[in-house]
DNA sequence: CGTGTTGTCTTGACTCATTCAAGAAAATGG
DNA sequence: CCATTTTCTTGAATGAGTCAAGACAACACG
């Protein structure tokens, strides 16, 4: 069976309605962990043929709502997309090329993910960014570490 | 003395010049925390008269870069800054509003904020955002608390 | 298998936060 | 007070994302 009925299952056990631009984006998604919508837009094109950028929009909000995806953007980045969804994971973001990284919380379950006070909010998802250097970054900006 | 005179003296040691904008803009962000870059605008020139937003755009970057200001931008929110630096503390969003509030972490110092693999990353900031429902937000939403 | 209903996609225009560029004005150092 | 350098003004441009209306396709039902 193909990868493509994986997702015509996710979909329709989403409610949602199975259609190619649909399971393109989920396929595309999948193969490109925080990819933008416009790379989305140009992995769902090459599968598929002329989609409008609309239709894109349309679909990667429906699939996030519906849960099937997770919406993520940094400061100063774009909306990203990645289908590793409900395992409480966080990212890393070079602050130098953008690239986004996932990681594991360090501490096992939700240790910082409940407030000291909460103000009255009722609070449902912690969202962890840690920012930094990639070392590609790294080497590249300062190819000598200091030693002195 | 005046307020304004510390954010002078704040501007000074950031090496950076001193001009009305800029002590304006400091102002705007201390009296409003969270504000975004039009309200900003706004309070400047109910401040000061007409002040271009470019000058404001100019002014928070640089306030920005020099760490006097930090620059917050959550998911589907426009840019937001507040004046409360070098603390290690996060923040509540509504989803359903959008307000913002401060938080500290409950776990004293910065626990989770050692990923356990940081994929050659040199990481030197964690950001925390909790997404939930605000308690008007709720309250509007859900008038009568299900206790069935 | 055909048909209707409902939800999805296409097309095309539009909004608005943010950025770019060039010149005028103001802030510091001497 | 003058020169230098940075900052502010003006005006235009960019680009992610949204809105709206109609064409089209997916699914349920008979």
């Amino acid at each position: 069976m193909s990868a493509s009925s994986t997702y015509e299952q996710q979909l329709r056990s989403a409610d949602l309605r199975v259609t190619r631009p649909r399971v393109a984006v989920l396929t595309a998604v999948h193969d490109h962990p925080h990819a933008d919508t416009d790379s989305i837009l140009g992995a769902v094109r090459a599968d598929l043929g002329e989609v409008s950028h609309q239709a894109v929009y349309d679909v990667l909000k429906a699939l996030t709502t519906a849960g099937l995806l997770r919406r993520i953007q940094p400061s100063g980045s774009v909306a990203r997309y990645e289908s590793r969804i409900g395992d409480n994971h966080h990212h890393v973001v070079c602050r130098s090329c953008g690239v986004i990284a996932d990681v594991d919380c360090a501490v096992g379950g939700a240790p910082c993910l409940t407030p000291s006070d909460h103000h009255g909010f009722s609070i449902d998802e912690a969202e962890v960014i840690y920012w930094g250097t990639c070392s590609d970054c790294a080497t590249a900006s300062q190819p000598t570490p200091a030693t002195h």
